[in-house]
RNA sequence: GCGCCUGUAGCUCAGCUGGAUAGAGCAUCUGCCUUCUAAGCAGGUUGUCGGGAGUUCGAAUCUCUCCAGGCGCGCCA
């Protein structure tokens, strides 16, 4: 527990001791006690602490808010708890001011745990795993693999860091009818590029990287597949392309910071047996029936809308069976948790899915949705309509190269997922300087700046500061640093429990903030050693902690720049 | 038509398990580099929190309704 939890824990221990006692004497009178928080205000001339708990009450005591906070305070045990002064303020708010003691030792603790400062252990080993990006690789990633990329990677360091046993995973969608047009697609491509006239399918994929592969299949192979029959051409073509195209995913999503535990491959699944096995299962469990020559999934039993089509009249199942056969594979591997991370318009899939993890005797709470908002690209004032088809789209390896990695992912991560975001690349490239990443970088490497040259000082960077000398950490400047360090594992905490990283990026930007405060009211390297030593530890401290942070954004800390 | 998401400063967005005076970046204006990186700091300007009604001691936050935008409602994925 951080030592901020701590001192709440322990005031949150008193008050209920205060209130026991208050209704043993008579003074309040209440049956249960209703919901309450005890937290920092927004005002720092509120105090360190503020609870609600007199106003909560005011119903049942049939008291005034402030008499019951009165008498609260009359019975409130304070020893031992850093409280220096409780008072009444507002319409009944209790606020507490800590006697600053408390945030020195935030310190020696960052010291002490280094990079696993902020570690908390909400997910007390639970192996939890996070599909994402997930995109066809019949195509280039676009923006919104770009987004998906950049939250799925960073919630999974955040729930690492949260105490979770955390698997970073891609589902290969390598079967099915898009991979038939795949290879039409491929197959035209490859006979125009040899000099046959022969036309495009409708439903193909026009992107220009398919001619690039095509080009790299006649570079190896020449016209060889030309004479060869329909169905084998085809085969080759569709197995090249996609070996090229999935390392090419994989490559650019390495330049993005992003690494997987487990690529999955979606054929595999129709392979093994298992999408025929898990609609069996369904079967048996009697929630599949047969319409018009199609198998039925009964999702309507679940509160969908409508049922769905599992197997088709001709004999193939649907990508909704295979998904399901994936998501139980996923459970049978061990998962307690799973979480998707899909585009806004997969949303009407999230309830026939938990319903088919219910049918099969999955608990559909365990199966967890993150859905994203659409990513809308402007490019000349105009919405840019993405579209693999189409072939129209701004790739992720474009805007690594353009914006790059850091900007970008920052961009993303810093939004809440429920909202539409609006990218507008000429602006992104003309403002990717002014991006708030930088803002927190910049901090990173100014930290570095100070201790390489305390090194050429000679003084040691290895510091135990005493007691004593923190105290002298006295300025307002200072102490807010130390507040948001004992605030970095709360701040974990909760962002891991709603699974929402954007909360960390914000935590980034107001340290980051509060330190270029800092940096310009005080020196650090200082001639008095005291003085000197007790502001070294502090921005050791600092750069920890700002490191940690950054770490779970999956942007880098430079030392320089 | 039904379902989900969104509407907060000129722009891009936080804040939304209700809390005391609604925030940040960009833009704009004024100061600050003989001292550890000015990609910085300090300060000024900027709001019918889409409209209305309700619940509450208290609503940007919860409920209802209306308006506007996005997405979905395939034997596509």
């Amino acid at each position: 527990m951080s030592l901020y939890e701590n001192i709440k824990q322990k005031i949150y221990f008193r008050l209920e001791e205060a209130l026991k006692k208050a209704k043993e004497t008579g003074e309040l009178d209440f049956k249960e006690v209703p919901e309450y928080v005890l937290e920092e205000p927004r005002e720092r001339q509120h105090g360190d602490l503020a609870t609600n708990l007199a106003m909560v009450l005011a119903k049942q005591a049939k008291k005034a808010p402030r008499d019951i906070a009165k008498v609260l305070i009359a019975h409130l045990n304070t020893d031992d708890t850093w409280i220096a002064s409780s008072e009444i303020a507002g319409p009944g708010f209790i606020n507490f001011r800590l006697n600053p003691g408390w945030l020195l030792e935030v310190i020696p603790e960052v010291m002490k745990q280094k990079e696993r400062y902020g570690a908390v252990n909400i997910g007390q080993g639970e192996k939890v795993q996070v599909e994402f990006v997930s995109a066809n690789p019949t195509g280039l990633l676009h923006m919104g693999n770009a987004r998906g990329a950049a939250l799925g990677d960073s919630l999974a360091s955040l729930l690492a860091m949260a105490g979770y046993e955390v698997c970073r995973e891609f589902y290969i969608n390598d079967a099915g009818n898009q991979i038939y047009n795949f290879a039409l697609s491929l197959e035209a491509r490859y006979l125009q590029q040899l000099g046959y006239d022969v036309p495009f399918p409708e439903a193909g994929y026009h992107g220009e990287d398919l001619i690039a592969t095509v080009k790299r299949i006649i570079d190896r192979d020449g016209d060889k597949y030309v004479s060869m029959e329909e169905d084998a051409r085809r085969d080759y073509l569709v197995r090249f392309a996609l070996e090229e195209k999935i390392a090419g995913i994989k490559e650019t999503l390495e330049k993005f910071g992003v690494v997987y535990d487990v690529w999955f491959s979606e054929q595999s699944l129709h392979d093994s047996g298992y999408v025929q096995d898990t609609i069996k299962e369904l079967e048996k469990k009697g929630y599949i029936y047969e319409k018009e020559g199609a198998l039925w999934f009964k999702s309507t039993l679940f509160g969908d809308e409508k049922d769905e089509v599992v197997v088709r009249k001709n004999g193939v199942p649907t990508y909704f069976a295979a998904d399901i056969a994936y998501h139980r594979h996923k459970f049978s591997r061990g998962f307690q948790r799973v979480i998707n991370i899909w585009g806004a318009d997969h949303h009407g899939h999230v309830a026939r899915m938990k319903g088919a993890m219910q049918a099969l005797g999955i608990n559909p709470d365990s199966l967890q949705v993150i859905l994203m908002q659409m990513v809308r690209l402007i490019q000349n004032g105009e919405v840019v309509r993405m579209s693999k088809r189409s072939g129209q789209y701004i790739t992720l390896e474009d805007l690594i190269d353009e914006v790059g990695k850091d900007a970008a992912r920052f961009f993303f991560i810093q939004r809440d997922p429920d909202s539409t975001v609006e990218f507008d690349l000429d602006l992104a490239k003309s403002q990717s300087a002014d991006n708030p990443v930088y803002y927190i970088q910049y901090a990173h490497a100014r930290l570095c700046s100070i201790m390489r040259q305390a090194k050429e000082m000679g003084y040691e960077l290895n510091v135990e500061p005493s007691l004593e000398q923190l105290r002298l950490l006295t300025s307002q400047e200072e102490r807010d640093l130390l507040k948001k360090m004992a605030d970095f594992p709360g701040e974990i905490a909760v962002a891991a429990k709603m699974a929402e990283p954007h909360r960390i990026a914000r935590y980034a930007l107001d340290f980051a903030s509060l330190f270029h405060t800092f940096y310009n009211s005080h020196r650090v390297l200082v001639d008095d050693e005291q003085l000197r030593t007790a502001r070294l530890s502090l921005i050791i401290s600092v750069k920890q902690v700002l490191a940690n942070a950054i770490r779970i954004l999956g942007v880098s800390a430079p030392e320089k720049m």
